[in-house]
DNA sequence: TCCTCTAAAAATATACGATATATAATCTGT
DNA sequence: ACAGATTATATATCGTATATTTTTAGAGGA
């Protein structure tokens, strides 16, 4: 993009390519490189090629890489000092919970393990919050979930807007609940599996139709019944596992 | 710090000031202004300054304010496009359980809410924990809290060594359940209210012995009795919600 | 000979500055 | 209301200087 002496047209000058220039530069590197990160290529404690190498093997400016860098720092992926070079963190300094690594996990094939955790800590949280939402919500928000979940009746999962209206129905839960961090919690994890919906639903043999859970779990909040709304969420939840499971089983 | 041609000596141009140039600039600049972010003195909505305009009211290089700002970027604080500025976003975009804009909400004065939601969140996902690190500690894990909780008690929280010790106490309790996101979400939880503790434990009138609660808690683990453990957990978190209370009130 | 401490050196990220270009909002004329 | 020109802005590149940390070398002592 932009200042072009040097264009990325995709083939870096070593045969690196990143992914065709979309968007801004920085934002494509670093995820190129958190990509590689996370699915294990650059393993912990690996050092990357000093900036002016590495900057030009990208073919990219030592600007843009290092902007990239401060990205991947944030989220905790690496973490650079003078002359000890950039280099990849342990697992456990990563934001695991940040949008981006959660969808770059999944990007990069998430493996078993990350999706049984990813359910595990739904399981964790959701019920909880159904619990909260059947206390808490307002007719507005009763009246908006309404309508999101005709929209992703009408629409289904297998568009866009099926899908768009089905995060948005868990979106309104988790604002029913009235707690910010729960709000977070929950949309990082929604948008990310929403991503291995996309997948899910791809295959073209038809998936299990999700409307009943979703309108079960509806009704419970709506009679503002908290123990029924957590085991309708409960439900809802080890469906949507299982259906995942099968459709990335192959 | 560094190429020092117009140097960062604390005061800029126009009175603007760094806290004195501690690490990264980038970092510095980037803490100043996601504080300012964070507590509201730059609202919603909000367009910065130009960037030459902007960085040269800050009195660093251009580089600096744009690395500073993709580190804010990366955490959902702002955004930024050609033309239209650099923006601070609504607060639903923040990642609010990135550790950086945890602490960084702590600093700026938690306000009642916050403190709420933050327990709340404790109260849904630790009980749970407790559950599963019952199930699923090994021996080694028992044994190393076992460690912990005796350097903590005899260190006590109001020294360093004592607060690490019972931040480890929960570090290996989050191992314990054997679940990646979980201990990613935990451990941001208690080193922001760690904190916290450091503030509660900074006045003179001895708080409440806090070992009781823990010694119970660890039992249960060693019992492997996730109902107990459970129930000891929501007990060890209610009291240390009181003791923050309290504590946070004068 | 071996160890410890200190000082020099080297490698590297960090920081600054000038300049060019792409992007998106706004204005302008049809 | 729409298409094109204008403009403000972030985006991107390049060159250079400096601070920081690690590594190395040397001096002194046991």
């Amino acid at each position: 993009m932009m200042a072009d002496k040097n264009p990325n047209d995709g083939s870096g000058e070593t045969g690196e390519q990143l992914p065709l220039m979309s968007g801004r530069l920085h934002h494509a590197v670093a995820q190129r490189l958190a990509t590689q990160v996370v699915n294990g290529s650059y393993p912990a404690g690996h050092v990357f090629p000093a900036e002016v190498e590495h900057a030009e093997l990208l073919g990219v400016s030592r600007s843009v890489l290092r902007e990239a860098f401060r990205m991947l720092t944030a989220k905790g992926l690496v973490s650079s000092r003078p002359k000890a070079g950039t280099r990849v963190n342990e697992r456990r300094m990563w934001n695991l919970l940040d949008p981006d690594v959660l969808s770059w996990q999944i990007q990069c094939g998430a493996s078993d393990e990350f999706l049984r955790d990813l359910f595990e800590l739904r399981l964790v949280v959701e019920p909880q919050a159904a619990e909260m939402a059947a206390l808490r919500r307002d007719e507005r928000q009763l009246l908006d979930m309404a309508n999101a979940l005709e929209a992703m009746e009408r629409y289904t999962l297998t568009s866009p807007k099926g899908r768009a209206a089905d995060i948005r129905f868990h979106e309104l839960l988790m604002e029913a609940t009235r707690n910010e961090m729960l709000q977070a919690l929950s949309n990082s994890i929604s948008t990310a599996i929403a991503s291995t919906t996309t997948i899910k639903h791809a295959k073209k043999d038809s998936p299990r139709d999700p409307m009943p859970e979703h309108y079960a779990l509806y009704a419970q909040i709506a009679e503002q019944n908290p123990a029924k709304a957590r085991k309708a969420m409960i439900t809802l939840i080890e469906l949507a596992h299982a259906d995942t499971q099968v459709a990335l089983r192959r």
